[in-house]
DNA sequence: AGGTTTAAAAGTCAGAGAAAGTCAAAAAAA
DNA sequence: TTTTTTTGACTTTCTCTGACTTTTAAACCT
């Protein structure tokens, strides 16, 4: 196993107990896994990107450090602000276009993306009109919640 | 008996004990089988579909691997089994047990357990009982067929 | 106390190194 | 002859390293 993953694991240890930003010294780390203190930047910048869930901030100097945040909550944010300007109805073809801004925006990946599209289409539900989107809205704002 | 088929034999046999992920080494594994190392990928592209039931995962760089995992068609062919015997009716129960089958078997993850679930509950439906269990099935079925 | 210097951090970036991937040509087998 | 295997030169991706830069807290002056 490569150092770079061995740190990567040792710093998301520090995670442990709910405690949602953690504390590190770039140099004290570099000394304990002994290699080059610029390797703590690689593994912070190719492991705990935002697009990873994770928020970083540093400070130079005496006493410096580097504080990881674990956000992860623009995911949830985001979908929850679908559901909520979802009505009581949805059409197929709305229900299409939100899956593939999910998609393009990798919210969800391609099989929960078919699962979504299948549990909602018109085929499977064959109901009236009106009853079909509104069980259509409820299967597909259910599912959401559950993504 | 040509290399390619010994170094093939080699891999299968890291499956031994029910292992169904083998880790292995471009390089090293050339040398000692005293080939090149692209001769690997060609035996990788050739024996190790997926059509053949594998699925391959790689790292370059320092320490990077292959990854070949088995992934067995076992699971479509249960499947299918389940759906072919889910009539044009389900109920709620009858899908839970199945669900939990599903989760003890392997067959699906607690997030895809959680999307059939809610996909079909009595809940998100809100019809009459008859109308309920057929549109049930329908999506049920589907869902299925499209993990 | 207020400014100035010093030292203790962290940041950057390019290059070296360590893997794996590709592709086409040569060789061997069918 | 046609298909499959073997080979190797070249490419791409990822990791590791070190020299140099920037920032800032602490120490040191009047």
């Amino acid at each position: 196993m490569r150092v770079s993953d061995i740190i990567e694991e040792f710093i998301k240890d520090l995670f442990n107990d709910e405690n949602e930003a953690i504390e590190i010294q770039r140099n004290e780390l570099a000394e304990y896994f002994n290699c080059v203190p610029s390797q703590i930047n690689y593994v912070i910048s190719t492991r705990f990107k935002p697009s990873q869930g994770y928020y970083v901030e540093s400070r130079r100097g005496g006493g410096g450090h580097i504080t990881i945040r674990k956000v992860n909550n623009t995911k949830e944010d985001y979908i929850m602000h679908i559901i909520n300007n979802i009505g009581k109805e949805v059409t197929s073809n709305e229900v299409d276009i939100l899956i593939s801004d999910f998609l393009s925006y990798d919210i969800i990946n391609g099989k929960e993306a078919k699962l979504l599209k299948v549990a909602t289409s018109d085929n499977v539900l064959q109901l009236s009109k009106d009853v079909k989107d509104q069980v259509r809205a409820r299967i597909f704002k259910n599912m959401l919640i559950n993504l």
